[in-house]
DNA sequence: CGCAGGTTTGAATGTCGTCAAACCAAGTGG
DNA sequence: CCACTTGGTTTGACGACATTCAAACCTGCG
């Protein structure tokens, strides 16, 4: 299953969010939350298409993106399903405080996580004031996220829908190229976007086609997408 | 604008979700933290339409529902509304760490709130750590229903979204009669429905036409709805 | 009683879903 | 190098379901 590889020796990827968001130094965690957490955490590494979780199965551990983008989902007892959430790097993943979890979580592209057993986090967050800090932050961003996303479902039209997603992964991956355009690999193909937007396939492609055909953005491959007026894409969206 | 009550002698409201939530006594806060609360927190009385914040205004406290319904909502810029969530009491209300409020909040029906000033409960947040922890589980526990609710929207037909949300009143309001069946007084009008589930008043007040002619639900002067066969409206939500 | 607001119902329209076929890109083996 | 396969994507024709527009209808209230 999980392949398990040699933790880092020097500071664990655990904190890089840490970093990244609070800016140079690890304000959260004190040198001996690190040092257990370097103990306890194993980076693993994933083939997209690999499951990482599944609903209502027991959670065994709470992770950290550090490379790839992971899909959350839930589905219906007929089958339908809907994405409910992307995770990027350097996204905080799991849930505390449930024993088992109410999505599945899918590796959309390669990726590779930091994985922290349950236990110790949750040791770990019971000791830490900075940790527990942390945790609640992430968790409120989700809930902000959700709840955008729900206006996304609930009252746009279908090319809006396609536009937001679109948008969505540019401001988590998009690099800007020479001319000012933004250029995209999607982590995701057709049917996974037509389930994080609740339409078909089809009509994904088709407001794929009309933005194309728009000059809003051009395609190369099915994959990558160049955002050629990101202005017209954010009109577009809603 | 809010009409300010004064504080309850005793334990204040702002634990009653404490004491529903684990049972008994209040396990949460410390004598220390009751004290603090019970100088600050203000119960305030609002009625139905009434607005208790206003998106991207800034935040200015905290609140915990101890009766009545909160609807929260977005809107698009071209007026196009979503219901984001329902907050029934004693549900808490609010946001920590941003400076503004991402949605807009109003009384649905008559509201009673127990009010906490953001810069007092930001202090007892840095100082207790089981009220940090309680908070973290809400706003968990907010991520988990706001998920469940894109699946609502992505997924679901206008039938099942209507019966969803009869559903999830019934399991937060609902009381059973003698002959056991589920009696809801509904806090929303067809227009918040509608908004909730995505949809056009007109399609809301079809879809409970169907479900009353199919005898699953009766309705009783536009805002009382009897749930004759809960198995069935289950059944019928997806 | 009669008004006002919200709700229900009907008929027509439009958007998105379904089904089916063509297409493309990437990989495999001759 | 090119035929061939495979999985995902695009496009078209058609149908279903939800929206729109309009009118009638309740229900609560003055």
């Amino acid at each position: 299953m999980d392949t398990l590889v040699k933790p880092e020796p020097t500071v664990p990827m655990a904190c890089r969010s840490c970093r990244v968001r609070h800016g140079g130094m690890c304000e959260v965690l004190g040198p001996v939350e690190l040092a257990r957490l370097a103990a306890c955490s194993r980076r693993t590494r994933h083939g997209s298409g690999e499951a990482l979780a599944v609903e209502s199965d027991a959670v065994h551990g709470y992770a950290n993106v550090t490379r790839g983008t992971v899909k959350l989902s839930r589905v219906l007892r007929d089958g339908r399903q809907q994405l409910v959430g992307l995770q990027f790097a350097p996204d905080l993943m799991g849930r505390l405080f449930s024993s088992e979890s109410p999505l599945s979580a899918e590796a959309a592209t390669e990726v590779e996580l930091c994985r922290i057993p349950r236990d110790v986090l949750e040791g770990l967050v019971a000791d830490s004031e900075g940790l527990k800090q942390r945790l609640l932050e992430q968790a409120l961003q989700d809930l902000d996220e959700a709840r955008e996303w729900m206006v996304t479902l609930g009252r746009k039209s279908a090319v809006e829908r396609v536009a937001s997603v679109l948008l969505l992964i540019a401001t988590r991956m998009g690099g800007r190229d020479a001319h000012g355009n933004i250029t995209l690999d999607l982590p995701i193909g057709r049917a996974d976007m037509a389930d994080f937007l609740g339409l078909t396939i089809e009509t994904v492609s088709r407001q794929m086609s009309r933005l194309r055909r728009e000059g809003v953005i051009s395609v190369q491959g099915h994959r990558c997408v160049v955002i050629h007026d990101i202005e017209a894409l954010g009109a577009r969206s809603g």
